[in-house]
DNA sequence: TCATAAGCGAGACGGTACGTCGTGTCTTACG
DNA sequence: CGTAAGACACGACGTACCGTCTCGCTTATGA
């Protein structure tokens, strides 16, 4: 019994799909200036209005892919100790990060200078997502007594410290971010502040 | 008698600082994508031309405006601790941000996805020199007996984790960086992780 | 008992004259190019489907129009003499273009070029209704011993200048198309064609 | 001595000529509508800008085509009588029509209903040559006696028969336009009209 | 003193992407 | 089957920007 509350004819929700893998995948290949509507249209096997009837502008589009890659469909991981908890944590973001391939990521920064608007969104989807991940698993740790519970302002803090460091990594393209990097990040900075006081 | 070696008419300095003046002023206003070189050659008075003859393009032009709004012109802060110190060394990049203005900042950084040889300047520039100057402080501690001394790699990775926030926190206009922020960093992350083992 | 020999909902008279009227208005106040198929839907309170079930295109729309908007609905004159059946026929004509406007016809002629099957229509519908009222009267006069009996061709191009000479001043809008015009060019021209030989 | 009364570089003449050149081509080959902006640019040799540079949009352009194909670049034939005059003059009209081909004459009158602010410069540029010429004609002959020296209004119908319909015929592609059918006009409605009276 | 070489303002130019619009077709659900 | 509503492919439109160029003029130096 499928309802459709508006008249007219419905979307194609294959068509959302299409695009936003299209539009991924050039943004990932090319970078978002090189990445024009047209090529995303041609790729998608979509008219240009079809695109347009759905998002504003590019920018909005590039928005788009990342609620479609969705960065967090993994379970908070829980090995018993906090630093394993964080080790694993990292590591499940590093490998989606690769998978979906860091290009992507940096289009999407590249792309929030031009619509204000969408900081928002980013804000929540990645960084709110990834900070509340955090807070499981310090609270997990602080119920076993591994640590003292922080107050909420300096726990934000420490959530953020990974995915700023990972967001300028990518955008300056400096050092591999590989275990090592996670490792050092959460041995020589993150437990040391948890454990402290 | 202002020797030139080269024959013909010699640039005009006055042009470059309004170059960059209008430049800098254009990107904190309107974001690097709406900046147009037709507008910066407008609003400093000049010709296209009189810019592409000094810099192969609008990348360019805006790293040269961060070499021109010299973020560390001032000396490394010496209070006595090393709480004293990064507080200070904070409070300057707070200040200097503020004057001139954190949408400039954004619009480097906006600006480093579409010239991906800019990162390299970007780092050298304005990461490089801060990480120095962290180490300075953190040598001087070490010599005062303050901390022990850290490995190379842990103290990089430190000196970069307030930049990073920085860096992000003005993408996605979350917050104030406020001093309190600043004091939170120090307290909570920088100096717990200093003091460890 | 409505019969209808075909089954399912029968087509909707009212909604053909809807539709006529509002193309036809629209191609008056706007010309072909800027009447677009949605306004026209919109302005007859119709959906596009059902001009598209009525007609190919929307040439065949604008000629539609035509036949709707009937120029010869009124009896062919019959004055007595050959002046004066000419000055009424040119009267009629004159006065069911000012009824549906002048540029009304205008579009339908901008229309010609784009669709070039439909010349033959318009041909026959506009031109040809208006030779055979030409030739209608100048038989009647030959009868009467008016004039000679002139050969087909000569007659054939006779009855064309007048229709070709409002088409071009319609499409020109040049001066305006008054009796003194048409009484003109019955006594300056066709008379004295008619009458000589 | 070349001489720029406005500074910067000045508009290239060599691409008025290509633009208008190939603009024509395109009118006469595919018709108005078929004659997309991004063609003729391609085919000029030249970018989109540069065309809107010159024009404000397409159907300028097209009714510019007809300055540069300049219809009334003969002289005006002088043959010693005026029903050779006249003949000879069609004649002219109907080889230069033959050479820039019919297609281009129907394409600009198409272009007309879209700009009505045109109509004046085609009025102008075509029928006001045309209508001078005929008016050559006709004095010379009322000044070897041959006939009477027609009033200004019945010359100016009597000059605009010729033009009018050839127009609707290209429009509507009825007959071909052959030498038979300008000696018919000439013999049975020009010649009869000026003897009258 | 004057020629040479470069700087400079103005703006034309090629290329390319943008976002909009119009046509004609289609796909829903409802009458 | 007719109809309303509107999605859809295709393709042209006119605009904007970048980086290059071509003018004529200006400004220094070197012969």
């Amino acid at each position: 019994m499928p309802t459709t509350l508006t008249p007219g004819r419905p979307r194609d929700a294959a068509r959302d799909t299409a695009i936003l893998q299209a539009a991924g995948d050039l943004l990932a290949e090319v970078g978002y200036d090189a990445m024009s509507m047209d090529a995303v249209a041609a790729r998608a096997g979509v008219s240009k209005a079809t695109i347009y009837r759905r998002w504003p502008g590019k920018a909005d589009l590039v928005l788009a892919t990342i609620r479609a890659r969705d960065f967090f469909a993994e379970e908070v991981p829980d090995t018993g100790d906090l630093r394993g908890d964080l080790l694993a944590l990292f590591d499940q973001a590093r490998r989606r990060l690769e998978e979906s391939s860091f290009d992507h990521l940096a289009g999407v920064l590249a792309a929030l200078r031009r619509a204000p608007d969408l900081a928002r969104p980013v804000r929540e989807q990645l960084l709110g997502l990834w900070s509340a991940r955090v807070h499981t698993l310090v609270e997990r740790a602080a119920d076993r007594g591994e640590v003292r519970r922080p107050d909420g302002a300096a726990l934000e803090l420490l959530a953020q410290i990974g995915p700023s460091l990972v967001a300028v990594q990518v955008l300056l393209e400096d050092e591999p971010l590989d275990a090592a990097f996670f490792e050092r990040l959460v041995d020589c900075v993150l437990l040391p502040s948890l454990r402290s006081r």
